[in-house]
DNA sequence: ATGGGTTGATAGAAGATGTCTATCGATGAT
DNA sequence: ATCATCGATAGACATCTTCTATCAACCCAT
C-alpha cells in the first residue's frame, strides 16, 4: 500500500511512467498496475493518460498530497526507531542555494561532531528546485532565502543576513574605495549568476533602483567559476559577503561594502511543516538554531 | 505495511494475540507474523511476549503512536475521495456520555438533513472510554465533558452547559419547592449512575461538599432504568436539565432546579487533534459550532 | 502520407508474500 | 499433577507482485 503512493509521488515528479518505475527500482509496467491498482481501490481514477502523462486528476491530487504525508510519516518513524537503537545515523540531504554553500559548513560541522553516523548529501540547487525537492521528500532540509519569494507549507529557521559586496581588483575602476554604491556598481561589468538564480534576481532589483541596467559580461550557475574569473584581476563581481569572505581574499581582489541601499536578504534553514520532524532533521534544526546568533552580523 | 500496522493498533486495545486478530479478520498466526515482520523491519522488538502479551517495549509504543496516525491518515484519505465522487457518505461513529445521548438528536437530525447518505453508529460509554476509542480510531468524535478530566490529544468543541434538576414526585419530601439546595439533595435517598461514570462522580462531588453524603439507594449505567424508576413516584433522582426535560415531564413527576451552588459542567464534541479532519467529521464539527448557541442556556 | 521513435497498456510466467490449518511448548491456575 | 490458555512454529495453499515480451496509440519528421 505505502509503496504504492511512492510510485504516485515518484509520477508526480518525474510526469513519466517509465522514468517513476526506474526511479522506484521497479519496471515500468509494475508501476503501471501499481497506480491501477491505486485507482481501483480509490474507485476515481487518479491520472489522466492519453498516450502519455497528462497530470493528475482533481482526486489524484487530492491522493498525492496525502501519499507525501503518509509517505513521509513512514520514513520519520523508521528513522526515529532506527535511531532509539543506535543513536542518530543515516544520511542526511540538504539543499542550498549557492551563496549559501560556503556556510553549510558552518552547520554540518558541529552537527557530525555531536552526531558522527549520519552521512550527508548536499545539492547545489536554486531557491525554487531547493522548495520542489523538499516537497517531493528528496531532501530534509534546505538553505535559502527565507523572505522574499512564496514559500510552501514549511517552517524556517532564519540564520543570518546576506550584505553584498563588490569583488574587483585594487588596481580596476573603483578598486581603491572603502565604499561604493548600487548606482557606481552598476557601471561596472559584472560576472553574475544566471537568472534562474534568485541571487542574480535581487542583484538585478537592486541595480535597477539604483537606476542603473544588468548587464553581466560572463553569468555562471557556479560561484567557483565567478571567483575564478575574480582572480584574474580582469573581471568584477557582486557576491554575499559571506562567500567572499571563504573565498579568501588576495592583496590583489578587494571586497567592498556596496551601501545606499544596505542590502540585506535574510537565509535560512527551510524544513518539511510537520510534527513531528524526523531526528536527523530536529538535530539539525537545534544545531542551526544554536549557530544563528553567532552568523548573523 | 498498512495492514501490519493495523495489527500493532488492534494488539494495543486487545492486548492478546488472539483477539487483536479476530478484530482484524484474520488468524492469530497471520497476525503474529505481521507483527514480527514489523519488527524485523525496524530491527527491534516491539511487543514484549512471555507466553502471553506483555506490553509494549518502548519502540513498540512509539512505532504504535505512529501507526495510529499514519492508518489514520490512510482511512481519512480515503474516505475524503470517497466524498469527492459521491457527496459526503459512509458511517459517522460516535460515542457519547450517558447524561449527553438526549441531546445527539440536536445534532444528529440538522446533519442528516445536509448529508442524507451518511449513517450514524452511536455508542453510549464512560467519558474515559470516549476518549480510549477515540484513541483507537474505533469512533470518529465523542460528547463528553471538556473541562475537568485530562483529555489527550484532542480538539474540543463546547456545545452547552449542564444545569442538575432533582426528579422527584410532587407529593414527595421536597416535591412541592421550586428550588433546592444540595444539602437538602442530599438526605433524599437517590437512583444514581455508577460510579464509573464522570456524572456520578460530579454529583457525589457536589454533595460532598454540601455536607451530604453519597449513598444512593440504586445505581445503573442506564438512564431510562434510572428514569422509569423515578416515574413510578416511588424514588428520586438527579439528572442534567436536557435530559430531564427530554424524558418529558409528567404532571406526578417534577424536575427542581438545584442551587447553592449552581452547578454546572461544559459538555462538549471531542475529536481527534489531526490536520485535515475526515470530511464526515469535519461536517459535525461544523454542525456542532452551528448548533452550540442554541443548546446553551 | 509514411515510417521511426516514444509512451503507456496488456498478457503470461515465475517468484514472493500472505494466510490458513494443525500442532507444539510454555505458563499459570486449580 | 492436570488442565486450560496463550503465542510460536511448520507446512500447504492461495494470492498478489513483479518481471519479460509485446502491442497499440500517438507524435513528429521527412
Amino acid at each position: 500500500m505505502i509503496d504504492k503512493l511512492e510510485f504516485i509521488l515518484a509520477l508526480a515528479r518525474e510526469r513519466h511512467f517509465g522514468h517513476a518505475a526506474e526511479a522506484c527500482g521497479v519496471t515500468q509496467p509494475t508501476l503501471s498496475a501499481g497506480v491501477k491498482q491505486l485507482e481501483e481501490q480509490m474507485g476515481v481514477l487518479l491520472v489522466n493518460r492519453g498516450s502519455r502523462f497528462q497530470g493528475f486528476t482533481p482526486e489524484g491530487q487530492r491522493v498525492l498530497e496525502w501519499a507525501r504525508r503518509i509517505v513521509g510519516d513512514s520514513r520519520t518513524m523508521r528513522e526515529e526507531i532506527n535511531s532509539l537503537r543506535h543513536g542518530l545515523s543515516g544520511r542526511l540531504r540538504l539543499a542550498a542555494i549557492p551563496t549559501a554553500l560556503a556556510m553549510v559548513a558552518a552547520l554540518t560541522t558541529p552537527y557530525r561532531e555531536k552526531h558522527p553516523n549520519v552521512q550527508f548529501t548536499i545539492y547545489s540547487r536554486t531557491s525554487i528546485e531547493v522548495l520542489e525537492l523538499l516537497d517531493n521528500l528528496e531532501i530534509d532540509a534546505g538553505i535559502t532565502y527565507v523572505e522574499n519569494e512564496p514559500l510552501g507549507r514549511v517552517n524556517t529557521v532564519p540564520l543570518y543576513r546576506e550584505h553584498y559586496r563588490l569583488l574587483t581588483a585594487a588596481d580596476a575602476p573603483l578598486g581603491n574605495r572603502d565604499r561604493v554604491s548600487w548606482a557606481e556598481v552598476a557601471q561596472v561589468p559584472l560576472c553574475l549568476l544566471t537568472p534562474d538564480m534568485q541571487n542574480r534576481r535581487i542583484i538585478d532589483r537592486l541595480l535597477k533602483s539604483a537606476g542603473g541596467e544588468s548587464r553581466p559580461t560572463l553569468e555562471s550557475d557556479s560561484m567557483i567559476l565567478l571567483y575564478s574569473h575574480v582572480r584574474t584581476g580582469r573581471w568584477a563581481s557582486v557576491m554575499p559577503a559571506k562567500i567572499a569572505d571563504t573565498l579568501g581574499l588576495t592583496d590583489t581582489i578587494r571586497a567592498i561594502p556596496i551601501s545606499e541601499p544596505e542590502a540585506v536578504q535574510t537565509i535560512g534553514l527551510v524544513v518539511p511543516a510537520r510534527e513531528p520532524m524526523t531526528p536527523i532533521t530536529a538535530a539539525l534544526v537545534a544545531e542551526a538554531r544554536r549557530v544563528a546568533p553567532q552568523l548573523s552580523g
